[in-house]
DNA sequence: ATAGGGTTAG
């Protein structure tokens, strides 16, 4: 009987409906009636909580689904196993208290050598950004085996550590093609586009194992095009149609993950043509893929066409989300549709229940510094519920720039030099600021303050770990 | 019979 119980939660995970439906079948069948419970109630409660967690759908599905579980497993006296915790920790990922209690749980119940149980927890804890946890999990456990390790290096990519991570990269025994899709989207999240593309032609060049070959899929390619989106110098365009040919050649399916990362890279590289065949051919479209097509209008001088997408993405029953309302914002940006993007900005919360965060912030600012009214977008940041960051400023800053408002820009120049002395590019655009506006004197202080405090001229922003991409070690391994 | 690691939009 647990057999058929088993098959056919498995067979209809992605069903909530039919979840629900099995779950009521066993608890009719009176099976956890019986009076001593064993291991087959354990691998019920197993099966019923990996269930909950695998169904995709989240409107019917309560989210605490799988720890209400456990407690019942608990309550009705079955002993969880080294199966039950894994699926529970991947549940209770956004609930610190309650997966370091699921932590002490496995340690009171002793299953400390468990491989499983020890990569779930680097993840759990990696997700909450508590990566000495994470580490120290990882240190803990005697011999750990692949999944682990491939865990332990996305941890050290996490940390912006990418020395260490390549370095443990080249240190493992063993690699998959897991292991090597962390490394290439290490450095693609790390800002070093160029090593993650060159890591991906050696994948493809070497292989690895002479016994078993190991070949990018969808993750790796979706990692790699990535990269090749944000390398600008006409390489990552180059290497990321090279990919796309290789999808049309072996008729690779477009999955919503490859097409999304398809559109990105054109929408990128200003090429909304190609972004349109590629949305047009995915057949399941996901809020990315519609965030991401989106972006790419309202980036490239579509921005009425972005937002008829965003009509369009609703009448089809696709819920926007924060991303959404940033593209959507950009747009009436660019298109100067102050009225609109107040509109859109405030049905953020009465509509579509998002609060708005402070990219959005940012957005509004923009949205009234290019239009030419300073003040409302300087009031606009009086009134946000919390303090403004540099990009809100800097957002401000570049419009004061933009109209010649030498008073408000040495304001907020000021702003943003306390923010980020460091950083080189504030002093010079005040410094143009003054000198537009003639104030010669003020043009002297800013070069003697930026001697002073050491500031540097650098392209990107400083707070990019410079590990990551200076000294970096690949550059002697590959090609 | 039941479990873990790597992927998209800002």
């Amino acid at each position: 009987m647990m057999h058929l119980f088993v098959s056919l939660l498995q067979k209809h995970f992605t069903e909530p409906t039919k979840i629900l439906q099995i779950h009521a079948l066993l608890i009719t069948s009176g099976f956890f009636l019986l009076p001593n419970p064993n291991q087959s109630h354990t691998i019920a409660f197993n099966c019923l909580i990996q269930s909950y967690l695998r169904q995709r759908t989240p409107k019917p599905k309560p989210p605490d689904a799988p720890l209400r579980l456990f407690l019942q497993l608990l309550s009705f006296g079955a002993q969880p196993n080294h199966h039950t915790f894994p699926s529970l920790l991947k549940s209770s990922s956004s609930s610190p208290l309650i997966g370091t209690s699921i932590h002490g749980q496995t340690l009171r119940r002793g299953f400390v050598l468990d491989d499983f149980i020890g990569c779930s927890l680097i993840k759990f804890y990696a997700q909450l950004g508590r990566f000495l946890d994470a580490k120290k999990v990882f240190d803990e456990m005697p011999h750990p085996d692949l999944a682990s390790c491939n865990a332990m290096l996305d941890v050290l990519c996490a940390c912006h550590d990418m020395g260490a991570a390549y370095k443990f990269f080249q240190s493992m025994s063993i690699r998959d093609i897991a292991s090597w899709t962390t490394m290439i989207n290490g450095f693609s999240k790390n800002g070093s586009y160029s090593s993650a593309i060159q890591l991906f032609r050696r994948l493809i060049h070497e292989g690895e194992n002479v016994f078993a070959k190991i070949r990018p899929n969808e993750a790796t390619f979706v990692s790699v095009l990535s990269a090749c989106a944000s390398l600008g110098d006409r390489e990552g365009l180059a290497v990321g149609t090279e990919i796309h040919a290789h999808f049309i050649q072996r008729q690779i399916h477009l999955t919503a993950f490859l097409g999304t990362a398809l559109i990105d890279l054109y929408g990128k590289h200003g090429h909304l043509y190609s972004c349109e065949n590629i949305f047009k051919a995915i057949i399941q479209k996901e809020v990315c893929t519609w965030n991401a097509m989106i972006s790419a209008l309202a980036c490239n001088g579509g921005e009425e066409n972005a937002l008829q997408m965003f009509d369009r993405m609703q009448s089809d029953g696709v819920v926007p989300n924060h991303i959404t309302l940033l593209a959507v914002l950009t747009a009436c940006s660019h298109a100067g549709l102050v009225d609109l993007g107040v509109q859109h900005f405030e049905a953020m919360v009465s509509k579509y229940g998002l609060t708005p965060l402070m990219k959005h912030y940012g957005c509004m600012v923009d949205l009234f510094g290019r239009a030419g009214l300073l003040h409302k977008a300087m009031n606009f940041i009086m009134q946000m519920p919390f303090e403004a960051d540099e990009s809100v400023w800097g957002a401000l800053f570049g419009s004061c720039k933009l109209h010649g408002n030498a008073e408000l820009g040495a304001y907020v120049g000021q702003k943003l030099l306390n923010l980020e002395p460091w950083y080189g590019g504030w002093y010079k655009t005040l410094r143009n600021i003054y000198a537009e506006a003639g104030r010669w004197q003020n043009v002297v202080e800013m070069r003697e303050n930026m001697n002073l405090t050491g500031a540097k001229m650098v392209a990107g922003k400083s707070y990019v770990n410079s590990t990551c991409t200076a000294g970096n070690p690949i550059q002697h391994h590959l090609i």
